[in-house]
DNA sequence: GAAAAAGATTGAATGAATTCATTTTTCAAG
DNA sequence: CTTGAAAAATGAATTCATTCAATCTTTTTC
């Protein structure tokens, strides 16, 4: 038994997954309507409902993917880091940023952060909470690689340094989401610049 | 003429808010629905449209007049800091912190944070935006001062050290807000071991 | 101070998300 | 194979925010 339904429910799934992704692209997530979604998805609305809590849920399943590819590529940079404090906190960020609009809207990255701060006890919610945090470990992870390969001086907590980064580089990609003229150029741009002061405070020595 | 209709439309603003603002504290903002807060403010729910383009609006006025006091409160500080980086720092955010709650839930904040991410285009979510942007810039002026006054070595870059603090104390709010386990205590705890280790770093001396 | 214009108010109608009682499909035991 | 129970699917009904054409109030004009 290969488990007729079980099988029925992941292709249901998929379908509805990306019959949501493809009209929150295209029409904006509110333009969106449900029943539409059910239809392109081919079940109906109550199964729609069967498969997520509402609306907002199936966007966040979907943001919840993109992070954790983000987060599978943030490994293999952290693995083997720049020596440069500056140059390794950059890589990593601009990876994060890059990543970030490949799959989605800026719009839709504004209602999944706004849903995951409005509702944050729904299932999906503490789940892209956790992806959040587990980004955050990653940044902090960065730092107390550069310190132990001594490019980072040995005296800083680094866990402090790294949430510090991490939150700025968070709270600059809500900012760089709610405005739509912002390129990830100048994203990136503004957050190199408030991190470089503070990476060549904490640099051990300057790079060759 | 003192402007009967000037006088009947403050009125029932007044009224609007305050009827809004009871109901989303006691049943939450979800529960409260616009009908109950029409009938609670004496007016009839197109009226209520005609003051507020959305449901949102409503809680989102009432944040920016927390957030306007805030500000206010932040100048008295600013103007005449300790001159110890650490401790003005604290002093400040645990102003901002401390006051958030007198009036507002963590769920009332949740929901404004959320719709000013989610629709920033609207005329009050502006307006939450620029105070935010008007405390970004009271951090950075505290950075200033301190350093106009010797508290902070002069090479570093006050704009975006403070830039900084100010991203951090802010997504630590948003996170404060989420948990509804974490006390004001916790957050003012976390905040200040963050901000700590640069504190240090950046003083010129250690106050006497 | 009467008539016209401008500004406000109203609540029933609309439209979309969400619910839930009913029906249909799968599964497993005999 | 049947069959009864469990799981899924369904779509009509419900709920609530939002709209808008009609009505009422205030202000301005002459």
């Amino acid at each position: 038994m290969a488990g007729l339904r079980a099988k029925q429910k992941a292709d249901k799934n998929r379908r509805i997954l990306e019959a949501a992704t493809s009209l929150f692209r295209d029409q904006g997530y509110d333009s969106a309507r449900i029943e539409d979604i059910a239809e392109m998805a081919e079940v109906s609305v109550g199964t729609l409902y069967n498969y997520y809590q509402n609306k907002g849920d199936i966007l966040v399943a979907t943001v919840a993917m993109e992070v954790t590819e983000v987060l599978e590529a943030g490994e293999r940079i952290i693995a083997n880091p720049p020596l440069d404090v500056e140059e390794a906190l950059r890589t990593l960020i601009d990876q994060y940023y890059d990543h970030s609009l490949v799959y989605l809207s800026k719009e839709m990255w504004r209602t999944a952060m706004a849903i995951s701060i409005q509702q944050p006890e729904t299932p999906l919610s503490k789940r892209y909470t956790e992806l959040d945090e587990r980004l955050c470990a990653q940044v902090v992870q960065l730092v107390e690689t550069l310190q132990r390969r001594g490019a980072i001086i040995a005296s800083i907590d680094a866990r402090a340094f790294g949430e510090v980064f991490f939150n700025n580089l968070n709270m600059m990609f809500i900012e760089f989401a709610k405005v739509d003229g912002m390129s990830l150029e100048e994203l990136k741009t503004r957050v190199a610049a408030q991190h470089r002061p503070i990476a060549t405070m904490i640099s051990r020595v300057k790079a060759v």
